[in-house]
DNA sequence: AAGGGCGGTCTATTTATGAGACCATATCTC
DNA sequence: GAGATATGGTCTCATAAATAGACCGCCCTT
């Protein structure tokens, strides 16, 4: 499984086979390294903090402007668990109030070029998407 | 926004320049793109349909074998709504009974690759991920 | 006649997310 | 010195999404 990369011909398909194997016990299911990590990237947030700690190291508030849309509560879970899988770091400076710096360790920061491909690919192909829908929508009215 | 490749150096940085672009009215927030379909990606199932697709067609009941732990509900849920954007097909064959063909579309295929990519990461580093958790639930528990 | 596979729908329960009040501290404004 | 503002959170309560599993009609096999 570890000697799948991104120049093999069809990565896809060797993971396909990969997640064959957890086949076994239903306990097991969790433990397959990619439904593992799935299940992070299913949670709404996530690969949004990902993207916006890229540029710089963030201040808690500042997150929470830029995300415009997320609950100080889900801000804080988040980050925790992203913290929790080492993929983001926590930093408490003892200034009059106490700020907190997060930023992208190198772990995280080597999920970029994975995440700014699918962002690059819901950027191609949105319009798509969205004529798709359209469609569809007309056909269920009629 | 339409201009960004993979190619590009830092596409992750000019898409989140074009998500600022989306910071006006909160109504317009649903509509940007990369919102859009990140929101398709934060739900549980669907990446994992997708890829379940790739090696060929499948009928529903066989999805279900595959994805194990997925209830009939979800299954189709997701499908309808990836038959909505379209990318998956949806055929009805007038078998006895009546058998149901789901397969992936183009507009669906071109995901697989930035998929792909996000699986090939979470392969290669749930080790270290599994381990940044166990370091951060002991210094819990102290 | 009983059981199984097919592709679903429906209800009820659990889980995830969201809105917003609250806290202690300190600063700036009037 | 009263009031507003900002810091990084936690807490409670409501709503939205996901899950388990019963149920359905149809046909085939035993």
């Amino acid at each position: 499984m570890t000697r799948l990369h991104a120049g093999n011909p069809d990565p896809v398909r060797a993971i396909l086979d990969g997640m064959a194997a957890w086949a076994g016990a239903p306990a097991d299911e969790a433990q397959c390294p990619v439904r593992d990590v799935l299940d992070r990237v299913g949670q709404k947030w996530t690969l949004l903090i990902l993207v916006a700690l890229e540029p710089a190291p963030r201040r808690f508030s500042q997150l929470q402007r830029q995300l415009r849309d997320i609950s100080k509560r889900m801000l804080t879970q988040s980050l925790r668990q992203l913290e929790r899988d080492g993929l983001v770091s926590r930093q408490v400076f003892p200034t009059k109030p106490p700020s907190v710096e997060y930023a992208l360790t190198d772990l995280g920061r080597s999920a970029l070029p994975a995440i700014g491909a699918l962002l690059v690919w819901a950027d191609d192909n949105h319009e798509a998407i969205r004529a798709s829908r359209a469609a569809f929508d007309a056909e269920e009215v009629a």
